[in-house]
DNA sequence: TTGGTTGCAAACAATTTGCATAAAT
DNA sequence: ATTTATGCAAATTGTTTGCAACCAA
C-alpha cells in the first residue's frame, strides 16, 4: 500500500522529480527512523545525489501534509518531523536516551479522550500523545 | 502555596526585579490565561511599566524549567508557552478556535500509559497529551 | 503554451549568545 | 569586592517567501 504519482495527481500535485523523490525516500525508510525532519529528507535527497533544495523539501513536506499524505509532528520545541500518514492514527513514544520512537495505538485513552472532550462540550478535532520514556533496567 | 523569594534562592538565583515580576505575572493569572508565551510575560512587563528585555524574558524562563519551577510546552509549532508548575501533573486541550486552554487530568489514561510503556520495556520520564478540539455545536 | 514548480537568496520569527554595565550578596 | 544578572544588539536556527527560470501537462 505504497502512494503512487496518482496520488501526488489527486492532490492535485504535478508530478515532479522533488515530489516523487521525497515521497519515495519517506516510504522506505524502515520503522525506526519513520519520522524525518524536513534536514534529515534534505540529507536523504543529497546522499542520493538529488540536487533538490531545502526551500523545496519544506515547500513539499506542508504540501504533502495539506495533501493528508504525511503528517507533521513537534515532539520538541525548535523543530518538526514528519511521517507517512498511511499507518493511520497512533500516537509516539519517544526514547529519551535513544531518539528512538515507538508508535503504539490504545483504544482505552481513545475512549476516554473522547468523553473528556464531550465533558467539557467538545469535540476532538486532533490530539497529540506522546510519551517520553526510559529503558527499564532489569 | 505560591513561589517566594525563597524559592528562586533555593534555585541559586538572585532574587532581582526581573526574575520577582516575572514569578509574580505567571500567579496572577487566572485560570484561563495560565499559559503564556515569552513574548506575553514580555507584554505584561511593559504594561507594567517594568523595563525588563525579552532576552531576559527568556533567559529568566528557562532558569524557571529547569529548576521545576514553571513547565515549558510546544503545543505548536513555532513557539513554546510556559506555566506555573504549582499545579500538578495534568494535560491540556486547546480550543482551535479560541486558543483557550482547559487542563484535565484522568487516572485512566494515566495508568494505560504506565501500562503501554512497561509492555514495551520501558518507564514513563514524561509525557505530553494534547487535545485540539472545537465547541460542539448543539 | 501556460500555469504549476523549483532553486536561490533574502526575509522572518522565535530563541540564544557575547559582552560591557549594573545590581545582588 | 565578588559573583551573578541584565540589556542591547548581533548571531543562530528553523522555516517561509519573492521571483526569475524551468518543466510537466
Amino acid at each position: 500500500m505504497a502512494y503512487s504519482n496518482q496520488d501526488l495527481r489527486s492532490a492535485g500535485l504535478k508530478v515532479t522529480l522533488p515530489r516523487v523523490k521525497i515521497l519515495q525516500i519517506l516510504e522506505d525508510s524502515d520503522e525506526s527512523s519513520r519520522h524525518k525532519s524536513a534536514e534529515d529528507v534534505y540529507q536523504s535527497l543529497r546522499d542520493a545525489g538529488e540536487d533538490v533544495g531545502l526551500a523545496t523539501v519544506y515547500r513539499v513536506l506542508t504540501q504533502f501534509e495539506t495533501a493528508g499524505l504525511v503528517t507533521r509532528h513537534n515532539f520538541e520545541a525548535g523543530h518538526s518531523v514528519f511521517e507517512l500518514a498511511e499507518t493511520g492514527p497512533h500516537d509516539h513514544m519517544v526514547d529519551t536516551e535513544s531518539g528512538n520512537v515507538v508508535e503504539f495505538k490504545d483504544s482505552v485513552i481513545e475512549e476516554r479522550q473522547r468523553a473528556i472532550a464531550e465533558e467539557h462540550g467538545y469535540e476532538i478535532v486532533d490530539h497529540s500523545l506522546v510519551l517520553y520514556v526510559r529503558k527499564k533496567d532489569a
